[in-house]
RNA sequence: GCACCUGUAGCUCAGUGGAUAGAGCGUUCGCCUCCGGAGCGAAAGGUCACAAGUUCGAGUCUUGUCAGGUGCGCCA
């Protein structure tokens, strides 16, 4: 039978550009093949020959002949036509079906480090909803790039020294708070200590004692003293990242980054570069100041404040510190063991005992963080200008998304406003269960399954929308499993696991494939499974998992129609098990590569595959 | 004021400059004697915010207008 040996649209392109060679073109377009719309003639076609028309001086159609005449398509072209304009190309199905069986396979790793910063929320209480869609953002992406062949490194930072941490810590203090026992989660527990310290905080004179005890802590958590406080908060935060199937390779405190110097350093190397200076007169008056004009114009102000006149750092330049260590301008920080995680994998900590470890000196990274912060993100990626690094400057990248709102209001974590994540993950596991015990009763696992399927549905719902798109929040919304969801999804890949079970008992799984009796029904399913690979690359090169999640309802709409599919007058038309020896092993070959894309596209947005549901 | 983002069906959203703009929810009507009905089929539902422009071709690119969101401190 006839191999592919690259994608089926590469080839199809090949043939046309060097058709077009063949009839003297010099320059020719960039060559589109898309799969033709439902109802037309032909699997695969494209429009070349419209965009020569102005060159060549002649008519699409004419031209398109002239090409297909030249051109020379691979042998499992069955016919290759003019229409409207178009040059279509029909397959032969038996290679389609054939082509689209094989499973994808991740992409050698190639090129340069990209690291992925994401989560990043303060130590100081525990995730909501709001930080539920950067996790699952950023594990998404982190999860498609190493597939797509990328070296993925994925970072969190710690800001322990920031004033909610201080809030926290002292909240505790405050309140003679000692002992978490029987409470729950002990992140929750210090989260309702801060929100009852902005309560109290509330009252003038109560206010000035709170600030006071604040700032103490404030100072105490920039000498490293209090890290094992905020290290069991942060822990107690990392289970909620576990159970959402989140995983890191080293975590960044803020502390050890300024003990090590990081930031004086950064302020050393841009003191060389002609964009910044120390005015000695005017509003920035004894500051260090960046001019970003030269990047970012349109500005009313492009002058930016890194240390101010007092000698105080700001928080910008924090933030290009750190960007400079990503990118291996800096170097300096330790690092030592942190925890094991769930699939076994180290996850490393920066500490002031560790030792060097080969962290950092990306090529490229990408900061999960919310739109609000676009102009401060602007600012790290001028630094790098700024530094006379062009190149560092296009590989940083600002995956930027819109706040949640939950049912329609903006949350607030000072007031206490938000719901958890654990939370939300415990309803959904809830819903999931009852949805169980009524429509599978006997199920083997349903704590499992219900766990795998709730936290399914909430990461599904949180990366199904483009991130530039605000959010609501809705507990109905989220947590519904029919139509565009997770567990849409699973369910369809429950089904292929339960139709390959039932061959594997009937002794028919490794029946031989006849993939010459492949029918219209089958091609089409091909098509769409056959894309698997280049959605994944788009998803990769743009950094948008929405793209494969969008891409998973697709082929679970396809499976889903494929499977229910009936012949004209009302029977039956797809049935595999039932269907005759040669066509069964075909069916058998689809599903087994339909198994093996959804359980590969699961797992690339973070979703578990169970086999039962 | 300046900058960035968004505007597609009643609602929530997909949509590489290319063929008749697609899903889900909701509404209406159907489909388990059948490999899992958390599913499938069909119907109804559209001034792709508005206007001009570029192009053989614009939901997609450019400019302007309108509407909504966000940001713009020697705060953190």
């Amino acid at each position: 039978m006839l191999e592919p040996k690259t994608g089926i649209k590469t080839q199809l392109k090949a043939a046309v550009a060097q058709a077009l060679g063949a009839l003297g073109v010099t320059e020719p377009p960039e060559i589109v093949v898309q799969e033709t719309p439902a109802g037309k003639e032909g699997d695969y076609g494209t429009p070349v020959a419209m965009g020569l028309a102005r060159v060549l001086r002649k008519a699409p159609p004419q031209i398109a002949t002239e090409i297909i005449e030249k051109l020379q398509p691979p042998q499992w072209v069955k016919r290759a036509f003019m229409t409207g304009g178009y040059i279509n190309f029909e397959l032969d199905p038996a290679f389609l079906v054939q082509a689209a069986a094989r499973p994808a396979q991740p992409a050698p790793v190639s090129g340069g480090k990209v690291l992925v910063e994401h989560t990043s929320v303060n130590p100081n209480k525990e995730l909501h909803v709001g930080h539920l869609r950067n996790v699952c953002l950023g594990d998404s992406l982190a999860r498609i790039l190493r597939f797509a062949g990328r070296n993925v490194e994925v970072m969190n930072y710690i800001d322990d020294t920031g004033r909610q941490a201080a809030e926290s810590l002292y909240a505790l203090e405050y309140f003679g708070l000692g002992s978490s026992e029987g409470y729950g989660k002990y992140d929750h527990w210090v989260g309702d200590a801060y929100v009852r310290l902005h309560q109290e905080m509330e009252d003038p004179e109560k206010k000035a004692v709170i600030e006071q005890g604040v700032q103490q802590t404030l100072h105490k958590l920039e000498a490293g003293e209090l890290r094992a406080e905020v290290d069991k908060i942060l822990r107690s935060q990392l289970q909620t990242m576990y159970r959402l199937g989140a995983e890191y390779d080293a975590f960044v405190w803020e502390s050890d980054i300024v003990r090590e110097g990081l930031l004086a350093k950064a302020m050393k190397a841009l003191e060389g570069s002609p964009y910044v200076s120390r005015p000695t007169e005017g509003k920035y008056a004894g500051a260090f100041v960046m001019d970003t004009s030269a990047f970012i114009p349109g500005l009313e102000d492009p002058y930016l404040v890194l240390v101010r006149s007092n000698g105080v750092s700001t928080y910008t330049a924090k933030d290009i510190g750190l960007q400079f260590w990503k990118m291996g301008l800096l170097e300096g920080i330790k690092f030592q063991e942190y925890d094991t995680q769930p699939s076994g994998a180290k996850l490393y900590t920066t500490h002031p005992q560790g030792g060097p470890m080969p962290f950092g000196g990306a090529l490229e990274t990408v900061n999960v963080v919310d739109a609000r912060q676009s102009h401060a993100l602007r600012i790290v990626q001028a630094s790098l200008e700024v530094e006379g690094r062009h190149d560092l400057a296009e590989g940083c990248f600002h995956l930027a998304y819109e706040t949640v709102l939950l049912e329609g209001k903006q949350m607030s974590g000072r007031k206490g406003i938000v719901v958890s994540v654990d939370e939300v993950m415990d309803e959904a596991a809830k819903r999931v269960l009852a949805v169980i015990a009524e429509k599978n009763p006997d199920h083997p696992n349903p704590q499992e399954a219900a766990e795998q399927i709730g936290v399914g549905a909430v990461r599904f719902a949180m990366i199904k929308t483009e991130s530039k798109k605000q959010i609501d929040f809705r507990y109905d919304q989220a947590l519904s499993f029919e139509g565009d969801t997770g567990p849409y999804v699973q369910m369809a890949f429950a089904r292929t696991c339960s139709i390959l079970r039932k061959a594997e008992e009937q002794g028919v799984i490794n029946e031989q494939a006849d993939f010459s009796q492949a029918t219209p029904y089958e091609v089409e399913l091909a098509k769409i499974l056959a894309r698997f690979p280049e959605v994944v690359q788009d998803a990769a090169r743009i950094k948008a998992p929405h793209v494969v999640a969008q891409y998973l309802l697709d082929l679970s709409a396809a499976w889903h129609s494929y499977f229910n599919a009936k012949t004209p007058d009302g029977k039956a038309a797809t049935r595999v098990l039932d269907a005759p020896t040669g066509l069964r092993g075909l069916r058998l070959e689809l599903v087994k590569a339909l198994r093996q894309t959804l359980r590969q596209g699961l797992e690339l947005v973070g979703l578990q595959a169970p086999e039962v549901m």
